[in-house]
DNA sequence: CATGAATGAGTTTTCATTCAT
DNA sequence: GATGAATGAAAACTCATTCAT
């Protein structure tokens, strides 16, 4: 399990350069996997598909993910890695800044992360969990909840919880408008307005 | 009732059975499936499983649903049809209210027809057969609108369709908080307050 | 066993007009199930399926027919029944002809025969046989071995006795030949024509 | 010899072993299929069965056919290019005989073949996949066509066609006959002298 | 006679995972 | 590291047959 996570997570770990060619077959088994857990679904997808896809064979899978929920949770690690940082990244930009303002920055950091992440959303929700997901997502609602507390002025910090928990969420709902365009333009507009009307009048 | 479910069954399911024993099974085998659906995932129950559940041999579901994906979706038929049949209870209500009454009433039937309707939300998003999914949507969220379409003073055509993707959705976020009581009625009230006010403001 | 091989062969017993509807009951399921075992061949051909196009029920099919090889067997008898009835009127006509015009006879009497009863075709060659089956072909053969035996000049008992398996089979080729009516034709002449010659070569 | 074999399976069979190993385990496996298919017809062979029978595990076999029909056919492919090859070879050996010479070498041909391919009479007659069988089976009379069209005298072309249709299932006539070995050979020579004479007379 | 719901053994097929090369 | 043949438990699905009504 250890291994697994310091297999996705490869980005943090500089090994010898020899080991390039092994981060690289890495690197095509998990865009292969993701690609294809997108289009299909994590039970759709069989593990023959996503090495094949990668040009790799099924044993070369399995030499480096154990399990298909391994490869799955390397992924999702892997996006939430990255969502993480750039929450980070805001961070330092939202302090001081009113909730509005800080909604307006995540809403776009968000729909932005989403839409070019489509295997997040599409691993987050997988059953049979109670354990890592629930600490990356507590992890996450950290991170956003310490942005709206860190206002000017500070959001209590019972509603900068619940937002942690409701505008990710938020975001998730235009991206089910496939091919319906413009509604799913006025719908994310739509949500940009509730919520930026909601802080700007809870604090009056 | 019977109508009901005459008609959610003629959509999904061809073989209907003539007698009274056989439509008593019927309803045996959906509401396992349902269960079982909302316990474990669509894709990690077996048919064996739901058949077993509700005291029947695999044969005898298989003479009324030739599918997996047939009893899902009579199953989700069903669901859909007792929310119209809600719906349309609410229109009556709510002709000449204020916006913000109605996404009360509104919010109110939801959480109450999601919380006692799991299988709703657990096959919602399925895929598989998507033209009479889509037909589904679109019904509720034409119901939907004409309840924000029909209030005092009235919304524009627009923004209603726009809510009526957005307030089921809303009303979903609470449900992945489980066994988090307090932060999930926090939540729910969020959303409430959040959406009373926009239209609120809107209107003014 | 016997109880339907007396179904099968009802015409052959008269019974009281009370049962007129039970006999056109046991023709319709025969004929479902002829025409079912010719279009999808006996294997993929369901006892449901013959019942449904019957108009029946499948415990209504039942009631007459133990098992779905004593339809079968029953449908073949009948076939077989009728055939036999046809050769022993030929048996008549062709006492004292040549060889050659018996030959001719037969040809014609068993091409009308395949074409307008594909079921006997159909449910000739099933497998598991070892019995019944065995002695309706044996039938067969006596009778076609005795039209040529009682030809004038008379075949020898060998000869009349191989023909009488030659030719039954010869008069399958052009059946399956399906389409290509042209085709079809032609080979049927060539067989017509290949007999005769060898008859009448053979006699000189 | 490889390379009939690679020929028949790239017709029937995407999934091609490509080890040594593997290569005998698909010869194992369809030489088990061949043999259940003549013992007991297709429909009342199982997949399992064919399996067990070559040693290897279900998933072995349907790792290198998907279907039962593709491993029938992939069988069938075989044994028709092993035909089609020696059909060829007789070419050569044929040009400029008298069609009745040729039909003697056709009918010790096919009656070899037959008797040593017994799948090839257990599968020709299957349904599913008509336009590759109709193209196996215009081979086949392509090939005997030739045949007789290069006698000296040459048939004429349309003779030649229909015999190409004829001859072959004339050889099928006498196999029926098993636990009668007299009157198999008997009516192997009788179908024999009918066609040499029928050759003979034809070009007189 | 007639019905059709019910059965469950049996079949096909899938796929995550292992391991000898 | 890399490969791909091999496995077999498990799942979906079928259908001849039975029997209570």
């Amino acid at each position: 399990m250890n291994s697994v996570r310091r297999d996705a997570l490869s980005v943090a770990n500089p090994r010898a350069p020899q080991r390039k060619r092994g981060r690289e077959r890495v690197a095509a088994l998990m865009a292969s996997g993701a690609a294809l857990f997108v289009e299909k679904g994590f039970d759709a997808t069989t593990m023959t598909e996503i090495a094949a896809r990668a040009g790799a064979a099924i044993g070369t899978l399995y030499l480096f993910f154990p399990t298909k929920e391994a490869l799955a949770q390397a992924i999702l690690a892997e996006n939430a890695e990255g969502l993480s940082t750039q929450l980070d990244t805001l961070q330092e930009r939202a302090r001081g800044q009113p909730p509005a303002a800080i909604a307006d920055a995540l809403f776009e950091l968000l729909g932005d992360f989403l839409a070019t992440h489509p295997a997040y959303s599409a691993l987050l929700d997988l059953p049979g969990d109670e354990g890592w997901r629930r600490k990356m997502r507590a992890r996450r609602r950290e991170q956003i909840a310490a942005l709206f507390a860190q206002a000017e002025p500070p959001l209590p910090l019972g509603q900068a919880e619940r937002l942690a928990v409701i505008v990710p969420q938020l975001m998730r709902i235009p991206l089910a408008l496939i091919g319906e365009k413009r509604l799913r333009d006025g719908v994310l507009e739509e949500l940009r307005l509730m919520l930026a009307r909601h802080l700007q009048v809870g604090q009056g």
